[in-house]
DNA sequence: GCAAGGTC
């Protein structure tokens, strides 16, 4: 690979400082290894000696902490007021290092010089991938000579990273490409429709929830919004909701052995005639028959209320009917049924179980993950893989847990080959190739500092893994089938015969319930007969594992930043959580949604980032290019953009029903709605606008007010005026657009036309310098100061009808000038 | 003051 006797320097670059520790501590395995600090003070360099492919190398160990980058709009766009919000789809964008990061780009930059190979240890992601390409660009800057390479590797364990090492490969554009794409878009799409529907809104209606309307803002994201789509769906759902009555047939019987309860196999039936012939049926007809149906297996963890939208509940007993129908056991069954622990532990399987056992946010639940992580207690908490590497000891991990007072002695029991307890965990099928599932890393039987959640998932991570490990619990169960009157009634009861992984992981149950014993073709009398009623139940609102199930299953944000997502509706008013953990849409939420819904646009729907992944996976493969998805994607949402703000009537009405108008809609408004001229030419900064005065007259006013006060006023005589499409073609900076006029009629001369066409004129920095009286009339062909329409300069050269319709307003006047 | 994605 290299020539020579002197070692190569090689700077490694790692995603994250602990897993550059980890890598450096694996290869520098016999010690030797130097560390030392960088400019950053988390992002320790590590140094030592290494042999790849026979090559002497001298190894420098450093990371990042996730991105390096961060792209935003050129500066001339970054504020709120410089721009019409649709020029955010064309509008430069720069990728920059933010000043937090500074000190690490210089270490990089630093390294780099000294230093011959770079080698990216990043994630295995597409976002590792693109970070990947963040440090080539710092490290390639300051050293172009620099060889630069790509470790893949799926676990930090001895083998993995090894191997890696001797299997260098260069990184991959197209992954990085992907992640370009979606940041450009999201950044597009997320400021242009949140300063469109904050300055729309926010001043035009009294929000009841704000202290100050000032400070609110109104965001929209591609995964933001599709989140307030499932809560606002569900509530709408249950809003919607009909209760229907229904009807059901029950059947208990007691004898010696106790009581069984015989569900009508038919359900309910909507139909009360039909319902109530079939119960005269069975009353009348002692007679059972044998039935060969096969006997249908509920399964006891899959409960209805988590399957069916409409639960149903009994709420009235019709009749009863004592003692004589005599019933026939159809069918007896017994079966061993097993029930598995669960998948290796995910991000998101964490956040939904601790949402569900322990009602922890799951916004909580990451930051106290992220601490125990810190402290070395757990694995890397943010994860997608759900199965466990054949290499990983997962023994020494029970091992570990061995002293615990409480499940000590479980994990014993699971390592004692007598008990055969132990069985090797099985997997969903989900690898992201990045990080293990998560697990305990280090023993501890609470630390004094923990806080309760501390306490609770350091916990939930161990019971977890060893439930993972063990055998799946072993129930009997038994369903015994009765016939009445060709009618069909089911009971089943179950007998745990071995609790194994249940014994440990004590956040779930296995219901166990005894029911007497049936032998096939055993007659019986019903102890009770009842028709009953029952109406149909609305659904429940989402709690917060059903969101997070909706948003994966949709793929509505990351394991890492789908908490962030449910947290920023909290934040901005859009939902609530209840104690409960149950998410409702606040008037502001559902009002968006609605509005938008009324469009008739899905962009609170999950469809448009389901798009924008699928397109992301046809770029990171070649199969699309990134300039091509990016072209036509924004092409798309800027249409979709315009037509927004065409029917912002929708988005009027829609707040109208929950909020108050307040009167006030000024500027803010004019700017989501958009009426520019053409760029300042005074801050070169921001837009020129037109707008009305509540006086009635008009004026061309910079967006950058109070900062910039470049305006031009005009003439009071008009009664309309209206920025049009037409661009003016001497004016530059361009575009410049024309603006046409209406003259109020009885204002003007008889002879002049009261339609006009002109220009907001190019204001000179010289005279915009000057102290001026703001009163002070332009020139309403140009709109500049100093002359009058008739020696307009621009007008002489291009156009022949504003020349002939030249009309300027001088004290109070109206002089024609022709 | 805006997105979503990394991460401390």
């Amino acid at each position: 690979m290299s020539s020579g006797g002197r070692p190569i320097r090689v700077l490694n670059v790692a995603e994250k400082p602990s897993v550059a520790k980890a890598v450096a501590g694996i290869l520098s395995q016999g010690g030797g290894m130097r560390v030392r600090e960088g400019r950053s003070r988390f992002n320790k360099i590590f140094e030592f000696g290494y042999t790849i492919r026979g090559q002497q190398c001298q190894m420098l160990f450093t990371s990042v902490t996730g991105h390096l980058m961060e792209l935003d709009f050129d500066d001339r766009y970054r504020k709120w007021h410089s721009c019409d919000p649709i020029q955010l789809y064309r509008a430069p964008v720069v990728k920059y290092v933010p000043e937090d990061k500074m000190d690490i780009k210089r270490t990089l930059e630093e390294e780099s010089r000294n230093c011959q190979w770079l080698v990216l240890w990043l994630d295995c992601d597409r976002e590792g991938e693109n970070i990947a390409f963040e440090v080539v660009e710092v490290c390639t800057q300051a050293n172009r000579h620099l060889n630069v390479w790509r470790a893949r590797f799926s676990a930090l364990i001895d083998r993995d990273i090894r191997e890696s090492v001797e299997a260098l490969v260069r990184p991959n554009q197209l992954f990085a490409d992907a992640v370009d794409v979606r940041q450009e878009i999201d950044l597009r799409i997320g400021a242009s429709f949140t300063r469109f529907q904050t300055m729309l809104l926010r001043d035009a209606f009294h929000l009841d929830f704000a202290r100050d309307n000032r400070n609110v803002v109104l965001s929209y994201g591609p995964c933001q919004f599709p989140t307030l789509g499932f809560i606002v769906e569900r509530y709408w759902e249950i809003q919607s909701h009909e209760p229907e009555e229904f009807w059901t047939i029950n059947c208990t019987h007691n004898s010696d052995e106790g009581i069984a309860t015989f569900n009508w196999m038919r359900g309910h039936m909507f139909d009360y005639t039909c319902a109530v012939i079939i119960y005269e049926m069975c009353i009348q007809e002692p007679a059972a028959t044998v039935s060969v149906t096969e006997v249908a297996w509920n399964s006891s963890f899959t409960t209805n209320a988590a399957v069916k939208l409409s639960q149903t509940v009994p709420n009235y007993n019709h009749e009863w009917y004592w003692g004589s129908a005599c019933s026939k056991v159809a069918k007896v069954r017994q079966e061993e049924k097993l029930k598995y622990p669960p998948h290796p532990l995910t991000t998101i399987e964490l956040e939904k179980r601790a949402s569900r056992y322990f009602r922890i946010s799951s916004e909580q639940t990451m930051k106290v993950a992220e601490d125990l992580y810190q402290a070395g207690f757990i694995s890397y908490p943010r994860t997608e893989t759900d199965c466990f590497s054949q290499r990983t000891d997962l023994r020494a991990i029970v091992q570990e847990q061995q002293g615990h007072p409480v499940w000590g002695s479980y994990a014993q029991r699971l390592l004692d080959p007598g008990e055969g307890l132990w069985r090797n965990p099985s997997g969903g099928g989900h690898d992201d190739k990045a990080h293990p599932p998560i697990h305990p890393t280090k023993f501890s039987s609470g630390e004094s500092r923990w806080s309760q959640d501390h306490h609770r998932l350091y916990e939930l991570v161990v019971r977890h893994f060893l439930a993972c490990v063990s055998k799946p619990a072993v129930g009997a169960e038994t369903t015994v089938e009765v016939d009445i009157a060709s009618e069909l009634f089911s009971a089943s009861g179950r007998v745990i015969l071995e609790k194994n992984y249940l014994d440990v992981y004590r956040f779930e149950s296995w219901g166990g319930s005894m029911i007497p014993t049936y032998t096939f073709g055993q007659q019986f009398a019903a102890t009770t007969l009842t028709l009953d009623s029952g109406v149909t139940r609305p659904p429940t609102l989402l709690s917060e594992a059903d969101l997070l199930n909706s948003m994966d299953k949709a793929g509505i944000g990351t394991d890492a930043t789908m908490h962030d997502h449910i947290k920023k509706l909290l934040d901005r008013c859009y939902a609530t959580k209840d104690s409960n953990t149950r998410f409702s849409p606040t008037n502001l939420g559902e009002a968006l949604v609605m509005g938008y819904d009324d469009m008739g646009y899905e962009l609170w729907k999950p469809y448009l980032r389901a798009m924008m992944e699928s397109d992301m996976k046809l770029v990171s493969t070649g199969a699309k290019r990134k300039a091509e998805v990016l072209e036509t994607c924004l092409e798309q949402m800027k249409a979709c953009f315009l037509d927004a703000r065409s029917n912002k009537a929708k988005l009027f009405e829609a707040m109208e029903v929950f909020f108050e108008r307040s009167g006030r809609s000024g500027a803010d408004e004019q700017q989501a709605g958009g009426d520019i001229t053409r760029r300042c030419g005074v801050c070169q900064e921001s837009d020129m606008v037109l707008r009305r005065k509540p006086d009635g007259n008009f004026m061309v006013g910079c967006l950058g007010f109070p900062q910039c006060r470049n305006v031009v006023w005009l003439p009071g005589s008009l009664a309309e005026a209206a920025v049009t499409t037409n661009t003016c073609s001497i004016c530059t900076p361009g575009p410049v657009f024309m603006i046409q006029f209406k003259f109020r009629r009885l204002e003007i001369p008889h002879n002049y036309n009261v339609d006009h066409l002109a220009r907001a004129g190019p204001t000179t920095t010289s005279s915009s310098n000057q102290q001026r009286n703001p009163r002070q009339i332009a020139c309403t062909h140009c709109m500049q100061y100093g002359h009058s329409s008739n020696v307009c300069p621009s007008q002489v050269s291009h156009s022949s009808m504003a020349r002939s319709q030249g009309v300027n307003q001088q004290n109070g006047k109206i002089s024609y000038l022709s």
